[in-house]
DNA sequence: GTATTTGCAAACAATTTGCAGATAT
DNA sequence: ATATCTGCAAATTGTTTGCAAATAC
């Protein structure tokens, strides 16, 4: 798993950095083919794989979605809007002690979570009283 | 949307009630066609779908996953092992108040959440112990 | 020089859809 | 009687893979 300095690669990472708001493989695909269209789908699949596991991006995974990239590779949440399906950063701290409220009767090891919060954007509730 | 009580839909009911742990729509299928081999795939998913919104039934979202459905409705945890892949409910109380730790500058309306745990279950930590 | 990476096309998995015929009410 | 539901096959979507040629080191 040696690591190469291709071209392809830095288009990957630097169209993640520049969309910002946790792309899919094909907007990040799509962002790139303006300036390189000979690149292939394949190679920013890989790519994608590569930089998350590197650590340079986080990789987000929404349920019954395309995953999803983000240039934050911190610890956060995310919360997708029912109406016009966008994801959205949630403002709150990382709960680093969350597992110590399982009652683990059967001896699981706990690694890690998620959470993933639903509801309506600002956009789509505005939307929404307008209409009346 | 009206509602046939159609041998299939109960077909479907019965067989997530009967698998119990997380059934994917493929797993509901084929326990179907060992006594119904010829019910359609796009039935089976049809009825989980309908099911799921009249509530008899609750469908899990893994990210990255087939989606599950189970026969338990209430609200509750699961965690996925990264081993087996298996997803197993995790025994703990459903965080009514964690919104509250939200801070909401930008005005979303928060509906719901999932939380989804990593780990390792107790049959693959056991057999990682076997190894040494 | 050689092992990794790419581009392409084809394969894949999960799910959805269009449609004509079957069926529950 | 008729609107819903089914089965089938084809379409869709997101992603992965096999392979020969290109390229980074």
């Amino acid at each position: 798993m040696i690591k190469r300095n291709t071209i392809q690669c830095s288009l990957v990472l630097n169209a993640v950095n520049k969309l910002k708001n946790h792309a899919s493989a094909d907007e990040v695909y799509a962002c790139i083919t303006n300036d390189y269209p000979n690149i292939s789908r394949a190679t920013v699949y890989r790519n994608l794989d590569k930089l998350a596991k590197t650590g340079q991006i986080k990789k987000i995974e929404i349920p019954g979605e395309a995953e999803r990239f983000d240039h934050l590779t911190h610890n956060h949440y995310h919360i997708k809007c029912l109406q016009c399906g966008q994801i959205f950063d949630v403002d709150m701290p990382y709960q680093e002690n969350i597992e110590n409220q399982i009652i683990n009767k059967h001896g699981f090891l706990f690694i890690g979570h998620e959470i993933i919060f639903s509801g309506i954007c600002p956009a789509c509730l505005k939307e929404t009283e307008l209409l009346h």
